[in-house]
DNA sequence: TGGCAAGATTGTGTATACAAAATTTCGGAA
DNA sequence: TTCCGAAATTTTGTATACACAATCTTGCCA
């Protein structure tokens, strides 16, 4: 794998998984000596976080890890409505009934797993991702599917803030059946609205599990 | 400026006034001799023109422009109606009423004066990128800001491709001061209704311009 | 004459050196 | 004591050199 590949990855999961708080400063040296490669490549992976929206130029002195607050929360998720019922309302129309039906049957069994407190959630995850994949092969739509990616990249980060939700999976798992339902049986409207019901649970589970702060802090660290 | 800004900015805008051809392929040596500057900074440019969307990798040789299509266009389209209905819902509950009753007036003048042929159409341009701006203020959310600015990178490419189309200008106005009208008053609905009207018009406008081609051609040169 | 292999050529990936810019710190003066 | 300015240091921006990979060409052999 090319050195930058290496970097970029690295310091991408590094910040997805919160090993790099929002706030720190990275420079090129230092990143340079930390990865073993030589400053190109760090460029060149600092260029694409910054795309990514990741990190942001701090002036003239290397870049930060972007912060993370509930106000840029309740925005990804108006972001996030907005781009999923669009897709699940393309998958509806062009998709394949037969995948999105055996989606969710799939995803009804696994709820019935979840019952269990200290089931395998790492398979549920797994679906949910291919259900995601399904539907963006479905929307045929790359620049739909471009901008999914990139607010999921985002969507990664927060997670870790809402730890020990367990309790929703068994309901997501439901919600999401009830989309895979309405995307196979055809159904724009049940589909869009299934989705927002979702949306609007999964949001409303993310902001009780942070801390309440009134909106404005700028990190969780 | 540094070199590096002045080779992105020089390849963006060949890329988008199509001084660069779809399919053209990009080395780095031969654009470094091009635009004066070292192999470094040209692949700064190229990297961030792929996190644009504007060229991809060719396997291991250089980037190719990326290809625009009329199925493209429509995927587009399909984003943008999603991504400028959210805005417009965000700006209507947040907007400053009377920044949009402004620019709704501002956009009726723009359509008398439209009404003559050969009118100044640069500065109803202008008009349209100020409300687009405003909206983006006003909606609040740096996420979908972002798929806007990169949507609309796309779109401004598709532009060139349906000129005389000078005679929907005025409509376009009218319908840009309806929309304006309808977030000035706060109406989330209209707003919405109002974008969806006229994106319609819009697309079918640009589809109408071009040779009708059944949907797969690659590029346009 | 056709196919395969080896060398040459072209182009990218990475490192390093040098230059330019900016920030910080230190010193002096008000 | 505080503020302003200049120098020094740190850090980025750019160029260049080198190494490796891929591809094209050419020549030899079947």
């Amino acid at each position: 794998m090319r050195a930058s590949e290496r970097a970029y990855q690295f310091l991408r999961s590094d910040i997805i998984e919160w090993h790099l708080e929002p706030g720190t400063t990275l420079n090129e040296v230092e990143q340079a000596e930390r990865l073993g490669v030589s400053r190109t490549p760090v460029r060149e992976a600092f260029s694409r976080l910054m795309s990514d929206g990741l990190v942001e130029p701090s002036c003239g002195r290397g870049v930060i890890v972007t912060p993370v607050s509930v106000t840029n929360v309740r925005a990804m998720f108006e972001l996030r409505t907005a781009l999923e019922t669009q897709a699940a309302a393309l998958a509806a129309v062009k998709g394949d009934p037969e995948a999105f039906d055996a989606l969710a049957h799939r995803l009804e069994e696994a709820a019935v797993f979840l019952v269990d407190d200290d089931a395998d959630r790492s398979s549920y995850y797994l679906l949910v991702e291919e259900m995601d994949a399904e539907i963006d092969r479905a929307a045929q739509n790359t620049y739909l599917a471009q901008a999914q990616r990139q607010l999921r990249t985002h969507l990664g980060r927060v997670r870790k803030l809402s730890k020990g939700n367990e309790g929703r999976l068994m309901a997501a798992a439901h919600e999401h059946a009830a989309i895979a339902r309405a995307i196979a049986e055809g159904d724009v409207e049940l589909a869009q609205a299934a989705i927002r019901v979702h949306l609007s649970n999964a949001l409303k589970a993310i902001l009780d599990a942070v801390p309440d702060q009134e909106g404005e802090r700028e990190s969780a660290a």
